[in-house]
DNA sequence: CTGAAAGCGCTAACAT
DNA sequence: ATGTTAGCGCTTTCAG
């Protein structure tokens, strides 16, 4: 911050008051064209750059959002992050982005550290705990986006969720087609996440006849520690001939697993796609989520709660496609 | 921006000044327990969140950094940007990123929000254009990471880069050792990179008394476009052995192409690892590169810079590991 | 068409 | 130990 050249050195350098520069730097149609084109050249000269921060306090609005993710490096948020990116820069908003790792303290610390800094609204992926969203934002609006928090804590926010269910049914439902018998799954460790894909997974069990077996449903830890050793659990000891995953990041825990394991013939399939899941020697069925959508209308619905703070909450679903290899 | 209360709400219920509330907030020691606490609570429980903007305005400082970088979803900067981030939290900096695309209007904007946006200080992998940084940062402090434009203008900063020819002249030989005697180039379309690595691959082939080919020397386009057929042109009409790839981007290009191509023997090598090199069906050779130093030499010697301005810059170059599989 | 002046929320002298 | 005041850089009435 030592942009040392502001308004004043500007205006006394153009022989005019600030009042005067500030209207030709904003195209104001009240200043003469001259003394604008003037003022603009003299501006530009001194390598002036306007403080956005001054700007900012005094109009009370700083046209940039806040976004909370776990990971950057996770590749559904990077892909999630560059979307809703490129739609905050179409409405007119910067970014500003926190990594949480699923942590709650950092959550909560990332969220006071935008509210700081006074974003116009905030774009969450909750970590899913108990924290109490309307207590820490006040009145700045959010939405929630791929996973919210239990009620009531959800209730006064917007919510732009994939369908977990039907994505997850029909992926599993296409192991079972293709010929599996005995669908394990490794859930995975966020709840929100975990209960909706769990429910797609029984009921297309169900759907094919087959009597969901606990003995079967793993769930993954957190930083996926355990998941080699399930996947043998379930491959091995318990049989199975298919196999359910409910991330990428577990996925691939599952794929360094595979080779040591001999199982030719298992049908796997997995939410998330990967681009990269080309090249695997092996078949694998996956749910493609609506990134791209999940993205512009997260900040759809924020922009619009941001201009109407009446708006009232909603819960939106997209679909997604499921993709055999 | 409508985190309505301010100090002077917490001020007004707390019955004391507004420089009161400011130091107890900030844990001065020149105020009486008893009110630092009442003000804590008060502020806590009336939901007051400093502002930034006024603060920063005030101290003429932000605490916040700017990272320019093509794009988040290339996975070397994806890791580039958290390694970053990473450091600069534990620094005491936030950070603001921005995609360029490697575009250079997208990276002189991008420049001028951050500038706009009072960062204390910036992390710049360059576009490699003619831009004239010193003109447009002023007196901000800088690094290049990764990259750096063309003499003059990289002069006044800091550079911190990967060891491009070294990691380069490793694979390419790994690449002969293991048999190759006719190894093409697929290089990148950023000129400093493909200059740097270009040396590098020349060098191994003359080190192996292997006369370079012009012939076998291709360039990506910046979006990849002519891979696939440079991939075939290189391996089929030029029958190549060997392929050495400057990033991974297009090396995923070249896989992608592979299959059709019918070459079981290629030796395979590329600058960039990716984790998922490890379920590839064929061998590859890559360098990975330090990305944690990278970020954190990169923030080191920024935050050195900040606190001293009148640190001369320097060049620091890092080695890259090779990796076979 | 332009200027003077107030004030956004905060901190840092300078009082007391 | 606390209060008063000025001012960071900007925009925006209100005057002229």
């Amino acid at each position: 911050m030592t942009g040392k050249v502001t308004i004043k050195d500007v205006a006394k350098a153009a022989g005019v008051s600030e009042a005067t520069v500030s209207r030709a730097l904003s195209h104001s149609p009240r200043v003469k064209r001259d003394t604008s084109q003037k003022i603009q050249n003299i501006a530009s000269n001194l390598g002036y750059h306007p403080n956005d921060l001054a700007r900012s306090i005094r109009v009370q609005q700083t046209h940039t959002l806040g976004l909370i993710i776990p990971d950057i490096l996770n590749a559904f948020f990077t892909h999630l992050s560059r979307a809703i990116e490129d739609a905050a820069s179409r409405a007119g908003y910067d970014v500003i982005l926190v990594n949480t790792d699923e942590n709650l303290a950092k959550e909560a610390s990332g969220l006071n550290l935008l509210l700081e800094k006074q974003v116009d609204g905030v774009i969450i992926t909750s970590a899913g705990g108990p924290t109490d969203y309307a207590a820490i934002l006040g009145p700045t609006p959010a939405v929630f986006v791929d996973r919210m928090p239990p009620t009531p804590n959800h209730a006064p926010y917007d919510r732009v969720l994939v369908d977990n269910v039907q994505g997850t049914r029909a992926i599993v439902s296409q192991l079972i087609a293709q010929g599996a018998t005995r669908v394990g799954i490794i859930n995975s460790a966020v709840s929100f996440t975990a209960s909706e894909r769990l429910t797609g997974y029984q009921e297309a069990l169900t759907a094919a006849g087959i009597e969901p077996d606990e003995a079967i449903e793993a769930t993954a830890r957190t930083d996926n520690s355990n998941v080699q050793q399930m996947t043998r659990q379930l491959l091995i000891n318990q049989k199975c001939d298919g196999l359910f995953v409910a991330d990428n990041t577990i996925m691939q825990s599952v794929l360094r697993k595979l080779p040591d394991l001999d199982v030719p013939h298992l049908q796997l399939g997995g939410f998330d796609d990967q681009d990269w899941f080309d090249f695997l020697p092996q078949p694998i069925v996956t749910a493609r989520q609506p990134i791209a959508e999940l993205g512009q209308t997260a900040i759809d619905r924020l922009v619009a709660k941001i201009e109407d703070p009446d708006l009232l909450p909603e819960e939106i679903r997209l679909a997604a496609t499921t993709i055999s290899r």
